[in-house]
DNA sequence: TAGCTCACAATACAAACGTATAGAGTGCTG
DNA sequence: CAGCACTCTATACGTTTGTATTGTGAGCTA
């Protein structure tokens, strides 16, 4: 399946990609109406004919990556596909973007944002409750472990400069997930999800 | 020795902590003079006649925060402080509206921030390479260590949250350095800092 | 005391911005 | 073919913002 190609696309899914990269790049506020039509190919009116406001073009922007995000946990997690190299191909092709945009959308105070987040919190704690029954603070554990994920995206850019690669190309991407493991106490992060993890980046590795 | 209460500074350092709170809370480009200079009690013209435009008095921000954090920095680590309440006791008073400033600079494009990054990631190489001299990627370990870490400081609004309690706060300072404890091996933390950090932490858990 | 410097305020202005409004073009439907 | 609905552009308006300019008063100095 060939990838889609931005000008294939219609207007008000353009501007929608467009707003994302602009708001991830600059933050929301920094970003204007102007330059996401003119990234998008169209005229200024057309975006508040699509989307209205500035701000419902955020919440637009919001909802579609936390439904992209929720679906492909779905896929990947709950169906058990985190060592399928088509499903890692495709979530490496699409998700860069959106996670982009996820990072800015943490510290530019989306609430949709903040809900994944406490989302994610929330059944990383049912996770550590079940492996461990002791009374460790698991509420500060998950919180941290999922400050600690999400930081590494929020800090994207910094990570890919250090790095001298970009963290969303494969090369990143595969020492980053490495050094995750290495560094985090394998028990925090499920003997299963952890197996799946390596044997993924172990697949993508060999790919190379 | 007494807080010092913000009416007691000059207008100048009135300007620069509310533009650091400003800049924080907001953002750079969301954050205003007019906005600033209410906050400092003082007139907008002022913030120019002391700062000149907008962006020199972010530089002012940035160069201020470094400074602090490499002072801090050269105090408890170099000097071996990490231990001493009354250090502990001073750091947690002062630090969290710089680090506010600063896990906000981190995600708003500040060179000086960028700068910081970088040289947190090369002295922990260096420490990672001192202790284990295997061709593991230590760069990358380093990258993910440092990023992980500035993470929670990125993300203090979300993990304050779901803790329920400020991060900045007693508790909540205590909760999230345990957590991070347990989450990460210990060899990669160093034996020095871990014990300091240990000892540190239960030394405040003992006074409350 | 005349004059200079500096901290500070008030006003003015041009640019950029979000958004409201009006209208052009196209396709579908009765 | 008349008319409606929808996509899209162009223009205009009021607000906000950074900053330039000007003015004012207090303190210091010759």
């Amino acid at each position: 399946m060939r990838p889609i190609s931005e000008e294939d696309l219609t207007a008000r899914a353009r501007i929608r990609d467009a707003a994302m990269a602009l708001f991830a790049e600059r933050g929301v506020k920094a970003a204007t109406i102007r330059g996401i039509a003119e990234a998008a190919g169209v005229s200024p009116g057309l975006v508040q004919h699509h989307f209205g406001t500035k701000e419902e073009l955020r919440q637009a922007c919001d909802e579609y990556v936390l439904s992209y995000v929720r679906e492909q946990v779905a896929v990947g997690i709950t169906g058990h596909n985190l060592g399928d190299p088509e499903y890692i191909e495709n979530v490496h092709r699409s998700a860069p973007p959106l996670m982009h945009y996820l990072g800015r959308a943490l510290v530019d105070g989306s609430p949709g944002a903040a809900a994944m987040f406490d989302e994610l919190v929330n059944v990383t704690e049912q996770h550590l409750s079940s492996d461990d029954r002791s009374e460790a603070d698991h509420r500060a554990r998950a919180t941290v472990l999922t400050a600690m994920k999400l930081g590494i995206t929020v800090l994207h850019d910094h990570v890919s400069r250090a790095l001298g690669t970009d963290l969303y190309g494969p090369q990143g991407a595969l020492r980053v997930g490495k050094a995750q493991l290495d560094l985090i106490q394998p028990e925090f992060l499920g003997r299963e999800l952890f197996e799946q993890a390596r044997t993924g980046l172990e697949k993508l590795e060999g790919n190379r």
